[in-house]
DNA sequence: ACAGAACCGTACCGTACGGTACGATCATCC
DNA sequence: GGATGATCGTACCGTACGGTACGGTTCTGT
């Protein structure tokens, strides 16, 4: 259908400009509140020119993703001279990034402009998302936890198992919560705390002890 | 603001029939297949009397979530005779039956619903989906956390703690990689595996064994 | 059998939004 | 300085939807 969809889609500092403009409305009022004609006035751009650069209103969505995608770029943990306590270390630095990422407001935003779209026009926001957004923090963790049990510093059969395990142990079910407004459950406070629980638990399942291994299978 | 919000607010069979039909709509076309016209024509009923059963679009979502609400009614577990075989099938039947119902059809449309929502008109829907489903699911898992701590087949120091940690490890990323429509996160079919390993997991953290005590933290 | 209520189907209204068209304005380049 | 192209502001169009009104029909209770 779309042709310049995997292009890596740059945008003039004018288009950045209006699309961070586009996540304020986001931010400030829900899909709802962000409409071409809004967005126009409150951008001081013409509807005319958001319909040439971007398409069509699903058009400017998808840019809004990938040029939030493109502002935090996962920065990739160098291998090199990793102990036990670096490897928890990092361990800990993903479980806080992680936490921050899926609980600031543009994520939210997003998430929930991309899940209220979804199951109408195929699912095009919610492939974006995933695709620019969540495969950067796989990726980061995989890595991570392949160099830590290369060390020997834990031990599984299936990463990928063991990466979703982390992936739970970490946020539990406070992204839906969170997603849906529940009162108390965005407290971003205690997501060092959480963290530190998290890893603290992977450790038991997936850590080599000297003397005991924790084989979760 | 609205005074019949926390009553029982039971519906007629025809009301029923029209709340079913609506939700067949949400599940075909998402929200924006579900409009007035057109469920009024889908089931057969005047538009005059959807306003007059449920006062305006926003009380017929609120109505679709109570009644979908009212149809899945959560069994308490009977605490007799518990023995740590019962309570490890207690704690799968359990986990099964969450990720059952968060892979529901109905449940994923009613979460993407409330979840698109969310952000405008406070976030009633949002509340309503938590009260009248979480609130169950969550106190049917306290209960059962709490009897297998007294029996003294598991330890833990905060029982919410415990509980979301094994809804974690029930549930990982699954949920909102599901309702984002991700290809090949809904896979029924692997559940009672996820299940399992899951509760297993659940016991490595917080189970008791005669020789050592994984005590978390 | 009759009255009254509930309900159906349809038509109608106002509005809000996506998308287009067009003249005016500004920047750039020769 | 003048032509060219991009952009702005605004006006406009069609449509779709939420919500209301109303006449005709069915159901219910007496």
């Amino acid at each position: 259908m779309r042709e310049t969809q995997d292009a890596p889609e740059t945008f003039t500092p004018r288009q950045r400009a209006v699309l961070d403009r586009a996540l304020e409305l986001l931010l400030e009022g829900g899909e709802r509140a962000l409409t071409t004609a809004g967005l126009a006035r409150a951008a001081r751009c013409s509807k005319e020119s958001l319909y040439k650069w971007f398409g069509d209103r699903d058009g400017l969505l998808a840019a809004m993703i990938t040029h939030q995608a493109s502002k935090v770029r996962a920065q990739i943990d160098d291998g090199a001279a990793l102990d036990l306590a670096r490897f928890r270390a990092h361990l800990m630095d993903f479980a806080n990034d992680l936490l921050q990422v899926l609980g600031g407001d543009v994520s939210l935003a997003l998430n929930r402009l991309a899940i209220g779209q979804a199951s109408r026009e195929g699912n095009r926001l919610g492939e974006l998302l995933i695709e620019r957004g969540r495969r950067g923090i796989d990726k980061r963790a995989g890595a991570l936890l392949e160099a830590g049990r290369r060390r020997g510093f834990i031990i599984y059969d299936d990463r990928d198992a063991a990466y979703h395990t982390l992936y739970g142990l970490i946020v539990r079910d406070l992204h839906v919560r969170m997603l849906l407004y529940e009162a108390g459950a965005r407290q971003p406070e205690k997501f060092a705390a959480l963290a530190e629980e998290a890893v603290e638990q992977f450790f038991v399942l997936f850590g080599v002890r000297e003397n005991m291994k924790a084989i979760p299978a």
